[in-house]
DNA sequence: AGTATGACTCATT
DNA sequence: AAATGAGCCATAC
């Protein structure tokens, strides 16, 4: 029973019903450990679909719905930029939530993203 | 059902 | 070095 069109603005509460790509980078996205960080691109990559970066920003903006929670702040992209801050509940959680962490951000970009930037492919 | 859009990235100009 | 075009593919309208 799951219509295919049901829901129309289906508030994805249903999510689990066979977002495959989507679920796997919430996964991926829930193994990054604190304080670390990583990029659409990299999910994407280890995945096996570099090219689809864009599509993990849309299970990001998914990830708000999910269960268990989705760690969406330490996904940024590939400039270390908080490309995704808009999207949080308010303009500077995001960056609050990555302080919190023990990163530094300036100007919406993460400080010596390089170092503490986390790579499924090759951590995972 | 077709078009437009996006929390991206890379190559080319 | 900055701007542009192209690929990607699921959603929204």
């Amino acid at each position: 029973m799951k219509k295919k069109n049901d829901a129309g603005k289906l508030p994805i509460g249903d999510a689990s019903r066979h977002y495959t790509f989507f679920e796997n980078v919430w996964d991926v996205v829930r193994q990054i450990p604190a304080g670390r960080v990583t990029t659409y691109g990299a999910i994407a990559e280890y995945l096996g679909a570099r090219s689809s970066a864009r599509m993990v920003g849309w299970a990001m903006n998914q990830a708000h719905y999910v269960q268990p929670p989705v760690p969406a702040q330490r996904v940024v992209n590939r400039n270390g930029i908080l490309s995704g801050k808009a999207h949080f509940s308010t303009p500077t959680l995001m960056q609050e939530l990555l302080q919190q962490e023990g990163l530094q951000v300036e100007n919406d970009t993460i400080v010596d993203f390089k170092i503490h930037l986390w790579l499924p492919v090759e951590e995972l």
